[in-house]
DNA sequence: TTAATTATTTAGATTAGTCTAAAAATTTGT
DNA sequence: ACAAATTTTTAGACTAATCTAAATAATTAA
């Protein structure tokens, strides 16, 4: 069965929205926020995508992805994060230039295209923000990682990933000089505002506020 | 001002379409019979595109294009040639199989994506199947070819390119392992159905049918 | 040159995806 | 627990792109 552009775009908005919640069902507000649309708009999708057994809908209650529309939903995300290597890696885009342009990519429809991609690319397993992509077969991998905001005083960390993929906010950690991979050592932890002083791959100091330290994703040094 | 993939194929057809005519007009059959829709609805999109002054149109009587709208046509092909490069080159795509993909790359739209894409490949000035990029400003090279069913008995040519492709014609070529830059000797030509004894890269012999040789398109070596 | 044929356009309908406004269901706050 | 607020759905409408059938214009052929 065929997904158009517009549907494949439901589907990925509602796989994100459940990966971020603890509850059990999406709702349509939720969708329509996300997708700056209409609630109303968005009722009729779900119908339809109900009616195609890609989710589980219960009027006014919400809804949730069956295995089919997960499926669909990790084709899409490997699809984009490829993309998005080959537009870093190959192409020398900067990392926050890219998500607009794989978002136009991730809708091409050719299997044989994507498993040459991926092999072109020599099958990476992260894409340019750290974020896992999932393999052929719909596999992801769940990486342990925590929001520097949370981390210890007098540790040292990696850069792993970010939880905020907005221009504005990778532009300002390019400007900090802060890139995936790099160790980052917690010197202090303000008490008062949750601001950190850190120092980034043993050469530079640098103070984030604890909004960015929340969107910035660590793992433990020699711990993965 | 934006065009929908929808109307950047009917102004790719309409250029393709004056490409290859002599008169100063497209009909509305040629174009529904190129894009296999109804005539009824080509009418409706080329009042559409009139509107918006890419082409011009009088009832009854056919459209052209007008410069904007050849600007247009020019762009879409220089992306449609790229990609196709692209898939050919570092994808590793036969060149019979890059067409439908290239046909969906090629309304991606990105200008920044399309001048890296131009460089990451080294600014190719032909695509795999001998056809000329055009240029960022829409300049595009005419290659003084003729097709090989009109060469000259005794006479080297190169060849250069393809008036036909379809997947099934591109594979028979593949099959007689001729490729793009080959010399092709011709050592005779059969007077009654117009066939053709040719030995390819001066290593081996092979016979082509009127019909094939009408769209093989060469140039005579030492002049190019 | 006029009747027959062919090509083109018009008219009316359909589907996908969107909207606004109003109705209905659910949740919240006192 | 019930009124108020919020969320969701329904109803009706719009646009883009398509179709079929019918009407009209242009071309061809006798």
């Amino acid at each position: 069965m065929k997904t158009s552009s517009t549907e494949e775009n439901y589907i990925k908005a509602i796989y994100k929205l459940e990966e971020g919640q603890v509850k059990n069902a999406v709702t349509t507000n939720d969708i329509a926020a996300r997708l700056s649309m209409q609630p109303a708009t968005v009722t009729d999708m779900i119908k339809k995508l109900a009616e195609k057994k890609l989710i589980t809908y219960k009027k006014y209650y919400g809804v949730s992805l069956t295995e089919k529309g997960k499926t669909i939903a990790l084709d899409i995300i490997r699809k984009h994060r490829l993309w998005e290597v080959f537009l870093v890696k190959k192409l020398k885009f900067k990392w926050d230039e890219v998500h607009d342009i794989a978002e136009q990519l991730e809708h091409i429809n050719s299997d044989e295209l994507i498993q040459k991609l991926d092999d072109f690319l020599e099958n990476p397993k992260f894409d340019p923000h750290g974020d896992a992509i999932p393999d052929r077969d719909g596999k992801i991998k769940t990486i342990k990682s925590i929001p520097l905001s949370i981390a210890s005083k007098k540790l040292t960390y990696i850069f792993s990933g970010v939880s905020n993929h907005e221009t504005r906010f990778l532009q300002h950690l390019t400007n900090l000089n802060l890139s995936l991979g790099n160790t980052i050592d917690v010197d202090s932890i303000n008490e008062y505002d949750g601001s950190l002083k850190i120092k980034i791959n043993k050469s530079h100091n640098e103070f984030l506020s604890e909004q960015v330290a929340s969107c910035i994703l660590v793992h433990p040094k020699n711990d993965k």
